[in-house]
DNA sequence: TTCCATTTGTTCGTATGTATG
DNA sequence: CCATACATACGAACAAATGGA
């Protein structure tokens, strides 16, 4: 079942001696989850599949079952693999990203959760201006075009708003920055869908709003982006 | 000197019996991290003050070393402590929220993570101007005062200038923009130390700049805060 | 500067407990 | 009940980094 993985390159114990006389330590548990989660990445091992038991991943790395756990475990915690005692190893997610967030997210207050989402999104605004291309207008023209057509359906409406700044964000094409605001608008989708329901301007004015964001961005005008997404959530 | 110490109550080994038939499990080392995250809370150990040496919590706890460790790696990875090799643990932060983001950061572009700090930067600049109270105008003055103090030892002057923000971050009083920045700074801090090395303006020019940024936030001026705050990393 | 004691880092072996199927 | 698999804990040895003599 896993003569596959009897390819694995031998792990170089102890320290890796590089040019000159530089010294990198690579420790042996650094090693196999480096390697356990390139092969998650690279499919050997799917999502919600099992990996190889303890003594296997032992006979596989030729380590000790301790170093074996520091590898598996640095995994649990970045959320890549989810251990269940007197059963076996999963994978949870091959992304390495939003799987701690949630968790930190429990104890804070929904208020700084939406400030922060928001601070993020009128900056990501301003970024997205001076960044965006051809192609990133095109997108958010679109999703802009099917914000404005649903009205009643307050689920589809609240979809459509996100992926309307989820486009922004792409355009700012900065990775960190991007998975932040997803991360956190995706918790808060969960919590409340009701931005829109306490606003006190009329759905014609918010849509105007969004046009002249989407303007701004297109112009690649950084301020105007910025006040604009900062009168959308001053809602 | 750990005198005080000697009075923590024995830790129960093995389980412990809860009412009816449930058993909860209460491993050693998270018993450990508990105690030494109250301890921490409770200020016996403060911010930025070494805690006992392994064989010392060995000696305190009554427990292995390997046992020690996974506490106080558990703690690490929490953000609370801070551990250098070859000289001793330390408190980092009281607060348990930021979790290791360090991971997370681990694949993502240098330039993007920069980028995202000085965001986030900005963001807090301008919240900080709106919701500052006397005591944080008092805490920025005074890391204001120590980081125009040094002027030779880069590695003391980055410290000062990131305390600088840490405190402006504070003043901001939401704790996931706090969390956001302290990890991203933490992680910058050591990836590159040399900001204000590659700065175009002489030294007191940078330190006119962080004046002005200070004034804002201190006369409630958020959208000068926000311009100073992007003039000092425009630089 | 070198040397050395201290402190943490890594890895192994071993034993025993607990949960699952 | 039992074989399997993961959880916890202890002890030991050596490596590497730090700070001070």
């Amino acid at each position: 079942m896993f003569n596959e993985l009897a390819s694995v390159k031998k792990i170089a114990k102890g320290c890796v001696n590089m040019e000159d006389n530089s010294v990198k330590r690579y420790p042996l548990s650094k090693q196999v989850s480096d390697k356990l989660e390139a092969m998650i990445e690279s499919g050997d091992y799917k999502v919600g599949e099992k990996i190889p038991t303890e003594p296997q991943l032992m006979e596989i790395f030729q380590v000790s079952r301790n170093t074996i756990r520091e590898a598996v475990k640095s995994l649990t915690w970045a959320g890549v693999l989810e251990v269940k005692q007197g059963d076996g190893t999963y994978v949870r997610s091959s992304d390495r990203f939003d799987a701690n967030m949630k968790q930190k997210y429990a104890q804070v207050s929904l208020k700084d959760i939406a400030e922060a989402r928001n601070s993020i999104e009128v900056t990501i605004s301003r970024i997205a201006a001076i960044r965006r291309n051809e192609d990133d207008i095109e997108q958010i023209a679109e999703a802009l075009r099917k914000r404005k057509g649903l009205k009643e359906n307050i689920k589809e409406n609240t979809k459509a708003d996100i992926d309307f700044h989820m486009c922004i964000a792409e355009a700012s094409h900065n990775t960190i920055l991007i998975d932040l605001y997803r991360s956190i608008s995706y918790y808060l989708e969960e919590q409340i869908a009701e931005r829109h329901m306490v606003s006190k301007l009329k759905v014609e004015e918010i849509d105007e709003l969004h046009e002249k964001l989407f303007l701004a961005i297109k112009e690649g005008k950084p301020d105007m982006a910025e006040m604009s997404s900062r009168d959308i959530l001053d809602i």
